[in-house]
DNA sequence: AAGTGGTCTAGACCACCAT
DNA sequence: TGGTGGTCTAGACCACTTA
């Protein structure tokens, strides 16, 4: 037989195309193994392959003898897949979010290419102050694209116990698969020192990153800045 | 048949372990898949298995038709692993070194912990100068354990074409397999801002990198300093 | 007990590389 | 042409979860 791409590789598609088009909902088994393999004449080795892959990449998780499951964005999952702040002290916590402003309006053209949006469309502003052991160490600048948010509205920003991406993920049935960040260092302005409580001069790392879900739609993108004199970023390398 | 461990992570494990002996080189092939089998006493379809980790992990490379091959660390291999400074347009260059000093002598406690040496063991500290484009953006600080390099001397980091993972591979046949890096930011000293060309007050990176071999065997520790106005670093997270 | 994923095998055929 | 890795199959048996 005689293919363009190898027939895992097909499996794989159709499997995130039925997660794009919300036919498995997240926390939900996916069908099993002998059952794709029948839906996709292929063996259950060559679906294990498919499957495998997505595993690796954090879209699936297997549980013997329980089935495999679509990614929920629970506070652990999000901890420890997307979040890269860590203490000095080497512990990981999860951020406690204030939300400092909510607005809806057009963004700046760097936005709107980072969202990949056209001129002039609406999108969400949203600032958090983030602390972490009680102190605020987090300033963080929001922008979603409003038609991928219908009603968004400032009240699910505020006392909602779950992270940004869960949200989307639970009521918009968005799940964000892969972020780009970009961190570089600059000197805080005025306002940024105050909220993170810092004097003059003061370093702060300046983290930018947008949020991509299947098929490289960007989700969402932000600029952070840390507070790196009790935290850093963490970044592991290469095996494992 | 009753284990403790599946089949294949022992296989791993043989392979990892005639890797860090340096019984089978960079560069060169490892045995065929039914070889591996046969001395392992494993299928094919279980030595391909472990193969495929150590593939994932950038231990090995599998070149269709002529052989796996043992990661080379050539100049371009270690821009796509381990080197995650790229130009605010985008782009990616291969930093141009010049040795600024070079010592033997006793480390502070800090080292000696990330080393993992005794006390008052001898290290290696070279600081090296780093340019891109022509311009200097980096000051890396970087220390070495005097017991696993012998016969280190200033002259191999002088006019060298190679990284120094690259040096510690040909030379000691010592592979870094993965780093641990804590970034923050910080206001740069006069002396770095000197060498980089800043104004004061000037906000920096600041990279703490330690690199491990097989065995989680830590092989150098450095401290690094990023003017990061036309520069960042690139972090991806989550899939691909 | 039935169903799920996890491991392992043996073998077929293909694509690619060296000679 | 022979050897290498790449794909795919069919089936056995194990470990775990649920009912």
């Amino acid at each position: 037989m005689h293919r363009s791409q190898p027939l895992y590789k097909e499996v794989k598609q159709h499997i995130t195309e039925s997660l794009r088009d919300s036919k498995w909902r997240h926390g939900q088994a996916i069908p099993s193994e002998p059952l794709l393999a029948k839906r996709f004449n292929a063996s259950v080795g060559t679906v294990r392959r498919a499957v495998d892959e997505l595993v690796a990449e954090n879209i699936l998780v297997r549980q013997q003898g329980r089935g495999t499951f679509v990614t929920s964005h629970t506070r652990d999952y999000m901890l420890n897949v997307f979040f890269q702040i860590v203490g000095n002290d080497g512990r990981k916590e999860f951020p406690r979010p204030e939300m400092l402003s909510f607005k809806r309006g057009r963004a700046d053209l760097a936005t709107e290419e980072l969202l990949g949006i056209g001129h002039g469309e609406l999108v969400f502003m949203v600032q958090n102050l983030l602390r972490l052991q009680g102190k605020p160490v987090i300033v963080d600048n929001l922008r979603l694209p409003a038609k991928l948010f219908p009603d968004m509205s400032e009240n699910l920003f505020v006392d909602r116990d779950t992270t940004t991406y869960g949200l989307y993920q639970m009521r918009y049935g968005i799940t964000v698969v892969r972020t780009v960040e970009t961190i570089s260092a600059v000197l805080a302005d005025a306002k940024t020192r105050k909220l993170l409580g810092m004097a003059h001069p003061a370093a702060v790392l300046k983290i930018m990153r947008t949020a991509y879900t299947y098929k490289d739609l960007a989700v969402d993108t932000r600029i952070r800045f840390v507070n790196a004199r009790h935290h850093h970023y963490l970044s592991l390398l290469g095996k494992r």
